[in-house]
DNA sequence: TATTGTTATACTCTATAACTATA
DNA sequence: TATAGTTATAGAGTATAACAATA
């Protein structure tokens, strides 16, 4: 069955890849959040403390930006991580306005287990595929380009 | 660069596909909606629209099923859509309890004005692909299995 | 002036529970 | 009792505008 054929009655739903985005984003959300179950934590929090770890001393402003998170939505996703004592802030030296993050000691352990976790959910949602074709995938997907208002 | 490397500093989320599904939905909802400004149409509604068209009297609640929408949250689009005079409703005759869906002429030229659009926004976001690597990259979302507990 | 973080607010999508009417 | 649609409500993501502090 090529793209062009209508296998669910979807009609002109059926060769587009941005409903195929999105059906396949919300499988993975479902299963995403079934094995987060008990961490605390949401896709978008993990996001946050990947790139702090990745990054340390970024800047808040400069995770939101490259999560696609507007300024005005980080505060409170920041807030929950510094409540949660996974996250360090303090006033950048070289610029008083900006903030500086870094991974507390829980913050760091948190991220290990729900990395750990993460990869097993990946692994179920994949397991129909070879190693080629997630390879494949993942290539093309990061080939779309984003061309949003750079989210503020 | 493979799918380990970490291009954009974002550590641990380099290698998933879910991390990359949703930077590319991102992608493509933020043009999607800058391309159907003015049509007073969303993704959500164009696509019940869509399935409606290709199954004409078909139930609310299938609709909602095949677009992995909660019956609870199909209503108040379903009231939208009609309230806009692009749905028609009546109840199923074979079935008290439930509602059989078509399209109004007015919704038939509201979903080909659409379609229109929508096919200028999936040219525009693969720019880059050939036409193979489109359906390449059309059936390999199209295998990833949705486990979801049926919307429902 | 421009930028960083903040507050306030609103819209959309998603989720659950309880209700009704039909089957 | 089971199902279709409804109502009410809440959580999460996203969007804009206006503000204070700093550059």
């Amino acid at each position: 069955m090529d793209a062009a054929d209508d296998g669910g009655g979807i009609g002109i739903l059926s060769p587009l890849i941005g409903y195929e985005l999105r059906r396949a984003l919300g499988a993975f959300l479902g299963d995403f959040t079934e094995e987060m179950k008990g961490t605390g934590m949401r896709q978008m929090l993990i996001g946050i403390l990947a790139i702090v770890a990745s990054q340390p001393g970024i800047r808040q402003g400069d995770v939101g930006r490259i999560l696609g998170v507007k300024r005005a939505n980080m505060v409170s996703l920041i807030n929950e991580l510094l409540a949660a004592d996974l996250l360090h802030r303090a006033v950048d030296a070289r610029d008083g306005r900006a903030f500086v993050l870094n991974l507390t000691k829980r913050g760091d352990a948190k991220l290990a287990e729900c990395q750990i976790r993460i990869l097993a959910h990946e692994a179920r949602m994949l397991a129909d595929f070879t190693e080629d074709e997630v390879t494949q995938l993942h290539n093309l997907l990061r080939r779309i380009p984003d061309r949003r208002p750079a989210a503020d």
